[in-house]
DNA sequence: GGTCGATTCAAACGAGTGTTTCATCGATTC
DNA sequence: GAATCGATGAAACACTCGTTTGAATCGACC
């Protein structure tokens, strides 16, 4: 009955767009103001403040509206799960583009460049996701205790997150072609044979160079 | 001739430990010209702006008195040598404290946080170390191809720069206690076994629980 | 149609911060 | 010892940006 084209609504929408491209700091109530087609002011009469606009578009990032960013993993073996999860993870949250939700992209800024609403945004909606990885894990290893399980499921996010994290050093490290080389396909792929070899479920990494250039 | 204990050498000093601890853009001339016991006008006077000044310093830091930090690895086999590497990755950029040399930790944050810099780092620093690791990932693979040369590199690297990029969200995702049962030793010798499994020359990671709780 | 509360608006405020100014100091030189 | 010039110091400037203010506007209700 209110998420009509009100200011209101309009600004949280403005500000998710503003907060995922820039960041908290970075991200001007100006600009938020001139997206949204509201006057200045309108934050302050709404929310408060610029701290209460951001806990407010995270509550709706992660709770509300946003795309369903979840992995559905079917009655499949442990290797294939965690195929799956690697694949979800490199398309969802690795990958994202200027195009994709804002409501993700929040979150995943959340990661490398944590505000002040970080506790909520772990415990609503990064431990759920990390659990899932941990029980994958745990199939896997059921013998692993609960360090080593930790462990194992940082190797896999760590060797994900790397290209969301480190995207501008890569790209001038071996060059903006062969990091275009480096797609996402690819790169899960690569991953995911790679961990599953660790794992021992799965032949060595780096053997199979038939099938391209 | 010049490098006693100058206005000009301890603004160096100064902006180097601030830069490092801050970033460029949370960095404050006022804090800076306060730590060298300078005045404010100081900045200016020697370096012309707040750009200028980090460039000195991160030209300072890459080339001049900072710590050597390349690892140095003997006449061993390939897998002992990638070891090494993993055990001085994490000892030397993963798991920087404030007591290192400010040196080092503005390489660092030059990883996670980049200015506009960058691409001197990149090619200064960072790049000599990189292709080290693809050299030794070379001896290991030689039939592989450059891209996946590049992907089985990040592999090592993401599993490593993941503790330093993600050290809040960790934390609050396992638990300070957790949290600090990974130690440095730990994290190093787990992203040994677990690259070295991948690659087909050790045991399948997580099944030798029998050393620890 | 007048009243009142909610909303919107233009304008300004005030704090933080990089930068500039200009007077002063101190050593070197003639 | 006076002149000169690099270096330092205190103060202020200029700009950004979050926030506030007080008036104008709109809509509902009597």
């Amino acid at each position: 009955m209110e998420n009509q084209d009100t200011t209101k609504a309009r600004l949280i929408e403005a500000a998710g767009r503003e907060f995922a491209e820039k960041g908290y700091d970075q991200a001007r109530i100006r600009s938020i103001c001139d997206r949204a087609g509201a006057n200045l002011a309108a934050v302050n009469y709404h929310f408060g403040d610029k701290e209460r606009l951001y806990r407010e578009v995270l509550l709706e990032a992660y709770r509300g509206g946003g795309p369903e960013v979840t992995p559905t993993l079917g009655d499949v073996p442990p290797a294939e799960k965690l195929r799956g999860f690697i694949r979800f993870f490199f398309h969802h949250i690795v990958a994202l583009k200027e195009e994709h939700a804002w409501q993700t992209r929040m979150m995943a800024r959340e990661i490398s460049d944590p505000s002040a609403a970080l506790d909520e945004v772990v415990q609503g909606w990064i431990r759920p996701r990390f659990e899932m990885l941990k029980s994958i894990m745990r199939e896997i290893r059921p013998e692993a205790d609960d360090r080593r399980l930790n462990a194992l499921c940082f190797s896999v996010v760590g060797q994900c997150l790397m290209y969301r994290l480190t995207g501008a050093v890569t790209k001038r490290l071996i060059g903006p072609e062969s990091k275009g080389l480096l797609d996402d396909d690819y790169l899960a792929d690569h991953v995911a044979t790679f961990t599953l070899a660790a794992l021992g479920l799965g032949p060595p990494a780096g053997r199979d160079e038939a099938t391209n250039s």
